[in-house]
Order: C-alpha cells, then sequence, then structure tokens
RNA sequence: GCUGGUGUAGCUCAGCUGGUAGAGCAGCUGAUUUGUAAUCAGCCGGUCGCAAGUUCGAAUCUUGUCACCAGCUCCA
C-alpha cells in the first residue's frame, strides 16, 4: 500500500477526508445506509446516502459525535491500487450498487482508500495521511438535503450530508462570522427592513408587492435604462400579459415549455380538452413578433428593435421561489431586435456594449460571461443544426471580438437559440443569471417573418433576444446585496431627510423639501417630533444618504446642516447650494 | 415537485416535560422643545399559519394542509 497522495490543497485534503470519516460513521450508525459520492465543496464537504430511512437534524448529532471518535482514533489513511476485477469483487462483497455503478465510468488506475483497517471507499483521492490531520472542533455538519442520484430528478433520491470543515476551529468560527455577514446582506431580510417589497399569502407565493420605496427603485431603474436605449435607437412598445394559447403553439412554448407556464384558462371542458383558450404568458418575444408583422417590412427599417418592460408569469416548481431571485411573475427589460443577417454580429456587439455600459453605472462588476450552447445529445430544443452553429458561432465570435472573459456551458441554451448570460452571485454564493442576449433563427422561421431586400426579394431577419436587467426583480434582489442597502443617491428611495431639531423649524424644513422635490430630489421632512439624536438613528438605520439637520441657526442663516451616511457632518451650507448640488449629483449618478 | 427544517403581536424573539400567552422595538396618547445613532410614562395590539384529531384541558402531542428557509432538480 502507498500512502495518500499530495496532490490537491491541504483544505481540500482535509474536506475530502472528512467525507470519508462521515460516511464510515454513517455506515456505522446506519448499517443499511449505501455509500454513493462525497466529495469536498467551497466551503467542506458532503456526502450522499441512499439509506430507507431519510436522515433527520438529530441524527447529524449522532454521526457528529461518531465522527469525532474516529477522528481521536488516528485512523491511517491510506491509497491501495487494484485491479478493476478485485475492485468489483470487493464492492460486490459489500453490497454497494452505486459504487459498483461509479467504478464501471472509472479509467485505470482503480484505488481504494482506508480508514485505518475499518472501512473503505473507492476514491481518487487525495487525503490526509491520517484522521490525526483532522481537527475535531474545525467542523461541523450543518444540513440535509434530498439529492437525485447523478443528479437526475428520474432517479433514486439519496440522502445528502452537508458539513463545514476547516485546518482550525479559528477558521471555522471566521466561516461562521462571514456566513452570519452574508445573512445580514439578504435582500429578503433588507427588503423587509427598508420596506422596499413584501410578499402576501393572499396573493400568492412568489409574487412581490413592490411598495412605494420599492416601486422607485424599479422606476427608477427602467427610466435609466430606457434612456440609454432611446440613445441607442430603441422603439418602445406594450403589450398584453395574455394570448391565445394558439400563439404559444406557433411559437413553441406550448410543446417546450409548458410545464412552466401557468395553466390554461379556459371557457369549459370542451375548450380545455380543444386545448384552446389563453394564457399569461412566460415570454415576450412571440408579441413583439406579432407587432414586426403587422406590416410589410422593408430592409431600410432594420435594424428593429423593439423594447418592452415586459411583465411574464411563468408557474415554477414551488421549491425553487424565493425571495426577489426566484419568481412566478417579473418583469423582463425585454427586446427583441430584427436584423438582416449581415447585421447581426454588429447589431450583436452594440447590445453587448449596451450591457456592459449598464453594468457599469451600477458599478456590478463580479460577473461572469456565460455562453449558454445546446447540448447535442439532447432533443429539447427547436430547429435545425444548421441554424445552432450559426448562432452559436456568432456569439462566439463576438466575446473574442470583445476579449472577454467567457467559458462555454452546453445544455444551457434556450430551447429556440443560444445565449450569452451574464451570471452574478448573491450574498450566499449562490449564482444567478441577469443579462443576456440569445441569437435566434427559429422563431423568424416558425412565424414565417420577412423584409424586403434592395433587389426585392423577400428575406428572412435574425432576431436577437435581449434583457441587460433580466427581470428588475432579480436585477433588484441582486443590487439589494450587493449595496448592503445602502442605494447610491440617485437610487436611493429617500434622498434627503430633513431633521427639523424642534417643531420651530418644522415649516423652514417643509419648505426646503418642495425646493428639493421641485428639482426632482427625493427628500421628505421627519415630522415625528422626537430628539435629534433619534431621528438621526432613524435615518441612518433606514439608509437615507443625505440628513439635513435644521436648528435655529439654520434657518437663520437659510442654511441646512449636512451629514451624510458616507462621511458624516460636512457642516452647514447655503440651502440653495445644497439643492444644486444634490440635483446635480443626482443626474449625474455620484455621490453627493 | 423532492428531502430536511421553521411558522407565537407590524418587526425581532421568549414561552421546560400539555393547565387557554410574554418582552423589546414599532404604533397611538401625554409630558418634555430637545443640536448629530435610541427622552420618559401610559395605552393599544395575538382565536400562537390554517384544519381536523388525541385529551377533562393543546401554542405545546398526532395527522393533513398552506407559507417560508436550506439543499436537489429547474431557471430571468
Amino acid at each position: 500500500m502507498a500512502s495518500s497522495d499530495a496532490s490537491g490543497s491541504q483544505l481540500e485534503k482535509i474536506r475530502h477526508t472528512f467525507s470519508h470519516v462521515m460516511a464510515m460513521a454513517v455506515q456505522k450508525l446506519f448499517p443499511k445506509a449505501q455509500v454513493t459520492i462525497g466529495p469536498s465543496t467551497k466551503q467542506g464537504f458532503y456526502y450522499d446516502f441512499d439509506n430507507p430511512d431519510p436522515f433527520t437534524e438529530k441524527d447529524l448529532k449522532a454521526i457528529k459525535k461518531e465522527m469525532i471518535k474516529i477522528i481521536n482514533k488516528g485512523l491511517p489513511v491510506t491509497c491501495e491500487t487494484v485491479s478493476r476485477e478485485e475492485a468489483q469483487r470487493r464492492i460486490e462483497a459489500l453490497g454497494e450498487p452505486y459504487k459498483l455503478e461509479i467504478l464501471e465510468g472509472l479509467q485505470d488506475p482503480i484505488t481504494l482508500y482506508h480508514l485505518g483497517e475499518e472501512w473503505w471507499d473507492l476514491c481518487a483521492g487525495p487525503h490526509v495521511s491520517s484522521t490525526k490531520d483532522l481537527n475535531p472542533k474545525a467542523f461541523e455538519l450543518e444540513s440535509v438535503a434530498g439529492a437525485y442520484w447523478r443528479g437526475d430528478e428520474t432517479r433514486a433520491q439519496l440522502q445528502r450530508i452537508y458539513g463545514t470543515a476547516w485546518e482550525t476551529p479559528q477558521q471555522l468560527e471566521d466561516y461562521k462570522h462571514r456566513r452570519e455577514e452574508a445573512k445580514r446582506r439578504d435582500h429578503r431580510k433588507l427588503g423587509k427592513e427598508l420596506g422596499l417589497f413584501i410578499f402576501s399569502d393572499d396573493v400568492g407565493p412568489g409574487l412581490p408587492l413592490w411598495t412605494p420605496k420599492g416601486t422607485v427603485l424599479r422606476s427608477t431603474l427602467e427610466d435609466f435604462l430606457k434612456q440609454e436605449q432611446v440613445k441607442r435607437g430603441y422603439l418602445s412598445v406594450v403589450t398584453p400579459h395574455i394570448a391565445r394559447v394558439d400563439l404559444f403553439k406557433v411559437s413553441g412554448h406550448w410543446q417546450n415549455y409548458r410545464e412552466d407556464m401557468f395553466p390554461l384558462m379556459a371557457d369549459d371542458e370542451a375548450a380545455r380538452l380543444a386545448e384552446q383558450g389563453f394564457v399569461m404568458k412566460p415570454m415576450n418575444c412571440p408579441f413583439h413578433i406579432q407587432i414586426y408583422k403587422s406590416e410589410l417590412r422593408s430592409y431600410r427599417e432594420l435594424p428593429m428593435r423593439l423594447a418592452e418592460f415586459g411583465t411574464v408569469y411563468r408557474y415554477e416548481q414551488s421549491g425553487e421561489l424565493g425571495g426577489l431571485t426566484r419568481v412566478r411573475g417579473f418583469t423582463v427589460d425585454d427586446s427583441h431586435l430584427f436584423v438582416t443577417p449581415e447585421q447581426l454580429d454588429d447589431e450583436f456587439l452594440k447590445v453587448v456594449d449596451l450591457i456592459l455600459s449598464v453594468f457599469g453605472s451600477l458599478k456590478l462588476k463580479n460577473f461572469t460571461a456565460r455562453l449558454s450552447f445546446r447540448d447535442p445529445e439532447s432533443d429539447k430544443y427547436i430547429g435545425s443544426d444548421a441554424a445552432w452553429e450559426t448562432s452559436q458561432n456568432a456569439i462566439r465570435r463576438a466575446v473574442q471580438t470583445l476579449g472577454m472573459d467567457y467559458f462555454e456551458a452546453p445544455g444551457e441554451a434556450a430551447f429556440y437559440g443560444p445565449k450569452l448570460d451574464f451570471i452574478f452571485r448573491d450574498a450566499l454564493e449562490r449564482e444567478w443569471q441577469l443579462g443576456t442576449v440569445q441569437v435566434d433563427y427559429n422563431l423568424p422561421e416558425r412565424f414565417d417573418l420577412e423584409y424586403v431586400a434592395e433587389d426585392g426579394s423577400r428575406q428572412r431577419p435574425v432576431m436577437i433576444h435581449r434583457a441587460p436587467f433580466g427581470s428588475l426583480e432579480r436585477l433588484i434582489g441582486i443590487l439589494i446585496e450587493e449595496y448592503a442597502g445602502d442605494f447610491p443617491l440617485w437610487l436611493a428611495p429617500t434622498q434627503v431627510r430633513l431633521l427639523p431639531v424642534t417643531e420651530e423649524q418644522l415649516g423652514y424644513a417643509k419648505q426646503v423639501a418642495e425646493q428639493m422635490l421641485a428639482r426632482g430630489v427625493r427628500a421628505e421632512v421627519d415630522t415625528s417630533g422626537e430628539r435629534l439624536g433619534k431621528m438621526i438613528r432613524n435615518a441612518e438605520t433606514s439608509k437615507v444618504p443625505v440628513m439635513a439637520v435644521i436648528g435655529a441657526k439654520e434657518v437663520e442663516a437659510n442654511a441646512l446642516s449636512i451629514r451624510t451616511r458616507a462621511q458624516g457632518e460636512l457642516g452647514s451650507i447655503a440651502a440653495v447650494e445644497v439643492v444644486e448640488r444634490v440635483a446635480g449629483a443626482i443626474a449625474n449618478r455620484a455621490d453627493f
């Protein structure tokens, strides 16, 4: 037997070994549990088991105890290379069907890792050399969850136990602290505290209701993007939220996307059986296509860029809903560009430029570009191989031209075409897609779209679907977490709060507020009659960027004593100057 | 949809092994007229998510259901 190999970081080895120790502990306590896979993760490790009864959180305590016993035994971790036949014989002797299936997919050499004499697992390693190298005070079993064997929901659901593991107890504490900090940024928590949006059981899950403050965020973002789009030749349109199901039969949604759609609204049972009636729209494209199709289009009109903040409804599975990042009704900053094949590359680049510029204005930097291509093995896509190749190549060409960092992800495409997606992370490190650009040769075909070319011939346009924000809901969720609720001045629901020291100054405060409102500054007066300290505290906790204290001196001097969240007290400034400065900063999307 | 967990006043939470609920903040009222992160006092506020069941008796136990949280699958 050779000793454990040396590749992989120490922490990865520790975590991977922890997963084996956990598997050993589980099999000791639950002899019927079968082992499957158990890798290390970014924060720790997990292991998937097949057990007749699901594990509960109580079981985790017992498992942890058993793990500590194993660690304290100081079992050597050793690697053994065996022949395929030998591995198969031993796994069969243990009666571990999942391991046998794993073995079938493995390349030589086949290695087994032993924990002392008592337990072994088919595994590629690497591991630490002894359980002594694991600190029993630097790990925690965190949760149990169902996970499908091989990630396939049609196969057995296994029990996954997640743990976190570190080199020292201090690192474990740091991790817990980081996680607590992240929870503070959670947009669901901040959204409630700052009064931005609510959910109502009476309305339904995944259907956010926007309060006045939250609506400021939405409309400010909308206005901002609309301005950018006007500059770039986009045309605004408005379309209904429902349509005949037939429209979605032509687009292919009914055949390919039906399980994500709210059920058909049919007049009666006969209509239901005949699949006749109305549905809520899951996407805006078929509607914009109708507008394009409503007239015979000339090549002179292209590119035609139809844009709409279109609210769509998707029947997401209940377990997938969460906060604003995954909802059932959301507003896409959608646009569909109808272009000639020759215009495609240039227009695609312009779209990406718009998206990057918008992200820049929002100071969003932590994203990655994903080329979401089709899975060549799957049949869930519409359209010809040639069309797919052409559009995927167009996307690849574009990101290469721009010199962007990107990665390709087969199987992530929309059913009608490939996408360039912009992926962000939330406070808890979960990945979400925001912006997206898609090249589509298929819907123009299905809807038989045409334009008249220079030579008088009828030609087929190409479509670009694009949404820089992806959805307002998800974007705002990510923005809340990115800013930790501390919005930049131009986005802040309340930009200035005026704080009269005594009620004597209330009249003057209201007067100044009027002036600010007249200049488009979102100002409000604290009329609570509280003491100054309390008013400041309230303004700070509701994350108002600019506070203006007004006492007798300020009224006398027609001034405001300014305090900003970012810089603290700035001293007394003439009221007229403050109004101009705030209005100017908002217009430039700058700080006060 | 699946696995595990949670669900008590507007918010954050307490309520041991069953004996029909409590705090802080918020809100309202009064006093205080206050100068850069919480003035004091009083009052209001909950059929303990909902529905069945067990029990003399359920916020506490059982079942179902709804919602939320973590994860899986899926996705903007």
